[in-house]
DNA sequence: CCTTGACCTGTGAGCAACTCACAGGTTTTA
DNA sequence: TAAAACCTGTGAGTTGCTCACAGGTCAAGG
C-alpha cells in the first residue's frame, strides 16, 4: 500500500498518513528503488487505532508511547488505563460545562426571541453576554 | 489602567491584552510621554465581554465584528443572534458527541475494571479502542 | 517513444488563540 | 541610586493537522 491506498483505507487525508509517518506513529517500510513508503495490514492497523484514540481525546505523543510500548511486546494497559481515566473525568467536565453553557444560551435566545428582530435596543444580547456569568460562576 | 491592571481586573493574562490589542478588539489611548497604553473602563467592559463570548465560542474575529458594528452605532444583534444560533447548535451537536463518548468510555472502563491490574492479554483495552466506533457509528 | 497526469518525496508554512521569550526603554520601590 | 517590576513591539512555540512547493517516478494514451 502507497501513501493513498492507506489513507484511503482508512478514511483520513494523505498528508495525515504523512504527518503520522514523520511524528513516528507509522513506520513504513521502503521500497528502495524508488524510496517509496509501504504500509502493510499492521499499518493500517496502526494508523485505525491512531484515529480512534485520538476521537477520544488522545493526544498524539499519548498514542505514541502506547504504540512503542506496544512494539516492545510490553502491554500498554497501566499506561493506557491512565490516560484513560484522565481523560474520561476530563470528558465529564467538558459535558457539564457544555451543559450550563447550552441552558444559558437557550434561555438568553428565547429571552431574545420575544423581541422584533431590528430593535432599536439592540444592545440585549450583549449585555445578556456581558453579564453572562452573573448568575452561574463559569470560569475557565 | 495600564496593561497589567486591566488583565487582573479582567483575570486574564497580560499578554493576552496585548494580543486582543494588536488584534484590534481593544484600542487603548496612548500616553504621550512614554507611549504606554491606558484602558479605560470601555476596555475593561470590551475585555470582560471578548472574554465571556469567546466562552461560548464565538471566535475572535466574530468578536471583533460584533464589537465593530457596536462602535459603528449599528446594532449587532442581527448578526450576533445569527452566530449564535449556529453556535448553539454546534454545542448541542459536541454534547450528543461527548455523551456517546462518555458512555462508551465507562463502559470499557468498567469491563476493564474487573481485570487485574497486568493483565497477560494486555491488549484489551487496546482492542476496545480499535473497535471503538462498530457500535455507533461516529465520525467526525 | 514520449508526454501527460497522478502520484511520490521531504520540507516549510498556515490555521486558532493564545503564551512565552527577548531586548531595550521606563517607572516604582527600597 | 540601583534593582525590581513594569512597559514596548516582535517573533516563536504550542497542537494536529492541512496545504503548498519543487523535484522525482510511474502508468497509460497517442
Amino acid at each position: 500500500m502507497k501513501v493513498i491506498d492507506i489513507a484511503k483505507a482508512a478514511g483520513v487525508n494523505p498528508d495525515t498518513v504523512r504527518f503520522y509517518t514523520r511524528e513516528g506513529l507509522l513506520n513504513p517500510a521502503r521500497n528502495p528503488a524508488n524510496n517509496y513508503q509501504q504500509f502493510g495490514n499492521e499499518d493500517l492497523r496502526r494508523l485505525r487505532f491512531a484515529r480512534k484514540a485520538r476521537q477520544l481525546g488522545f493526544s498524539l505523543p499519548e498514542i505514541r508511547s502506547i504504540l512503542r510500548q506496544a512494539d516492545d511486546h510490553h502491554s500498554p494497559c497501566p499506561l493506557v488505563r491512565d490516560v484513560f481515566e484522565n481523560r474520561l473525568a476530563e470528558v465529564e467536565r467538558e459535558i457539564r460545562e457544555l451543559h450550563q453553557l447550552r441552558d444559558r444560551m437557550k434561555s438568553a435566545l428565547s429571552a431574545w426571541q420575544t423581541m422584533p428582530d431590528g430593535t432599536p435596543d439592540g444592545h440585549t444580547i450583549c449585555r445578556l453576554i456581558e453579564h453572562w456569568d452573573e448568575s452561574t460562576g463559569l470560569r475557565d
